[in-house]
RNA sequence: GCGCCCGUAGCUCAGUGGAUUAGAGCAACGGACUUCUAAUCCGUAGGCCGAAGGUUCGAGUCCUUCCGGGCGUACCA
């Protein structure tokens, strides 16, 4: 399907150039003062409203009488039924037929990039997340990290950015030793053994201090050098990599780049660095004979403002592997560099920051998440009541596989699973960052309401409209025969897509996106059960609606998108 | 103890540089499938926006204190 669609309103979004429009007209009368124009709580008020009250200290003259004097400079504009005076507000109505008309417009004309500003065009940007602890399977918690990163990177590239994806593979390190030493004997290990192997380990380093000297004793023979370290290392490695990220690959998750963290000490960029701040003087040797950083003066919250760089044996702490490679994305240039991390990351990516800028280099952004929670309170792996990233997809996928033969005697493997992460993958994403994730099992598996599927499913019906209607669309329609509240409604929402888009990517926040896309869906829910489409009585008014279901299949496309939300065509 | 984040309907969550009457979903109750997919829709009920002060013509939104939860607080990563 191809459109050729004129634009009427200049390029962009409709509504922006509307308020541009008139904000140009009121400053040519307040020249001096900040116009902004909002969204009235209620239709009944107007599509768009000028809050007079902060231009009252300006003019010395009551938002009321200010109101009423606009209202008459508010010049003739063919988007504009009524401006009216309502305490101290200047209410908007606009006119239904252009707003309409210019939305559906825009989006089929933008296509699957409608709602992008294009800000990213020609611009080179690194995403680093999930980064995550090799030693097993992934939980819920773990998974946020990678579910934000991704939809961030979707949003960024929509945007025009040309991203790279990076993984920083923790393959060096205590953890990974004491699996190693927990894998001494074996013929292999699978990744679903990896939990049993750690858990094991760990109790017995825990029990005796003998075997947690052979631990630090196999770092150092790896920070060294040694061939065999570095092998079997490599082999548990390989293990934990390829079990993530087939699991995250499932989800249509991927990376362009794994950066390990022994790559930096083999090639003594770790050494290097410690140098380079030797140099600055602000490295220090402490009693324990361990390099640490000192960060007097950064203000950091933590009791000592002092980060520990090696162990008294000389091989390398986290921090200073990760210092080194947090200097190479810096290195390539791009921006923004972003890194996705828990909020337990805070200080210690304050503490990264500030040696950075010892080093006289700009850290990257980093976009902080809450753990998630359950009811009863956190995951706890001794508790065993850790929810596996894993089987919350197998019993989401068994569940859209049930729902599917409930109602249509078979499953589509493909469908099921698009269903079933999206239900995985929208019950995470559609809560604010910075606030904790309640994670249940009822609602995290549910198909109904505010959910992935319900987007879905929107989507799906739309798609068997058009499907019904011959897979044709009009060339154009005749909007001015949308004369229901709902029709108005719906194309508002459409059109405030693109500004919540830029919020999101602005702010790193994917649940901005999950609202946006909600609330269309939710808009045409509505439509949908109002509004006959192809059984229009009118010609003109079936056309016209095609269009709408087309721009709002559009809308509900790229939202999901960019959630990384499959769209199906049927469900 | 100190620092950062969160506290909105029974439950899970939205709420845009303060601004016209605080919104969804789930659960509950009552309705709507011979009509484009009922994984839907409509209606009813449900709120001292954690508490108390303060700033402001105006506060869920800003400030202070307290309470509750999450996360930190050099030798894990």
């Amino acid at each position: 399907m191809r459109y050729q669609w004129r634009l009427s309103s200049e390029r962009g979004v409709p509504v922006e150039s509307y308020k541009r429009i008139i904000i140009e007209d009121i400053k040519q009368h307040v020249p001096s003062a900040e116009i902004a124009l909002e969204v009235p709580p209620d239709p009944k008020l107007g599509d768009l409203a000028l809050p007079c009250f902060p231009l009252a200290p300006v003019l010395r003259k009551s938002p009321a009488a200010i109101a009423a004097d606009l209202k008459g400079k508010i010049g003739q504009h063919d988007f504009i039924d009524k401006v009216e005076v309502v305490g101290g507000y200047l209410n908007f109505y606009l006119n239904r037929t252009t707003v309409i008309r210019d939305t559906v417009n825009a989006i089929l004309a933008e296509g699957q990039s409608y709602g992008s500003s294009g800000s990213g065009r020609g611009k080179r940007a690194l995403v680093e997340h999930t980064s995550i602890n090799p030693n097993a399977s992934p939980h819920v918690g773990r998974a946020r990290n990678a579910l934000i990163g991704d939809s961030i990177v979707r949003m960024l590239r929509f945007e025009g950015y040309d991203v790279e994806v990076h993984y920083f593979v923790n393959d060096v390190g205590k953890q990974i030793a004491m699996l190693v030493l927990g894998a001494e004997g074996r013929e292999s290990v699978t990744f679903d053994e990896l939990l049993g192997v750690y858990v094991d380990i760990n109790r017995r380093v825990e029990e005796d201090p003998e075997l947690e000297k052979k631990v630090f004793a196999l770092l150092s023979r790896l920070e060294s050098g040694d061939e065999d370290a570095i092998k079997s290392f490599r082999q548990i490695v390989d293990v934990c990599i390829d079990g993530q990220t087939r699991i995250l690959g499932e989800l249509g998750i991927r990376y362009d780049v794994f950066k390990y963290e022994s790559d930096y000490v083999s090639r003594g960029v770790t050494g290097e660095i410690l140098g380079r701040l030797q140099a600055t003087g602000k490295l220090e040797k402490d009693t324990d004979g361990r390099f640490v950083l000192n960060l007097e003066g950064y203000d950091l919250p933590s009791r000592a403002p002092y980060v520990v760089l090696t162990r008294a044996d000389g091989t390398s702490l986290y921090p200073l592997r990760d210092i080194a490679y947090t200097i190479d994305k810096v290195l390539t240039g791009r921006n923004p560099n972003i890194v996705v991390l828990g909020e337990d990351q805070k200080l210690y990516f304050q503490q990264v920051r500030a040696a950075l800028d010892i080093l006289g280099y700009a850290a990257p952004v980093s976009v902080h998440y809450s753990f998630v929670l359950l009811p009863d309170g956190k995951m706890s792996t001794r508790q065993g009541t850790v929810v596996l990233l894993e089987d919350f997809m197998k019993e989401a996928v068994a569940k859209a596989t049930e729902e599917m033969e409930k109602r249509h005697g078979e499953a589509d493997e493909a469908i099921a699973k698009a269903v079933a992460y999206g239900a995985v993958k929208y019950a995470i994403l559609k809560v604010a960052n910075e606030r904790n994730v309640t994670f249940d099992w009822e609602s995290a598996l549910s198909f109904e309401g505010d959910t992935g599927p319900y987007l879905q499913y929107c989507h799906a019906r739309i798609n068997s409209i058009i499907r019904r209607a011959g897979g044709e669309l009009p060339a154009g329609a005749d909007f001015s025969v949308l004369t229901e509240d709902i029709e108005f409604e719906l194309a508002k929402e459409l059109a405030q897509f693109p500004s919540a888009v830029s919020q999101a990517v602005a702010e790193c926040s994917p649940h901005i996106v999950a609202n946006a896309a909600a609330r269309v869906a939710r808009a045409f829910s509505t439509f949908y059960n109002q509004c006959p489409v192809l059984n229009a009585d009118d010609e003109r008014v079936r056309d016209a609606r095609l269009l709408l279901c087309a721009s709002v299949k559009q809308v509900i496309g790229n939202g999901m998108s960019l959630l990384g939300i499959d769209p199906v065509e049927s469900m």
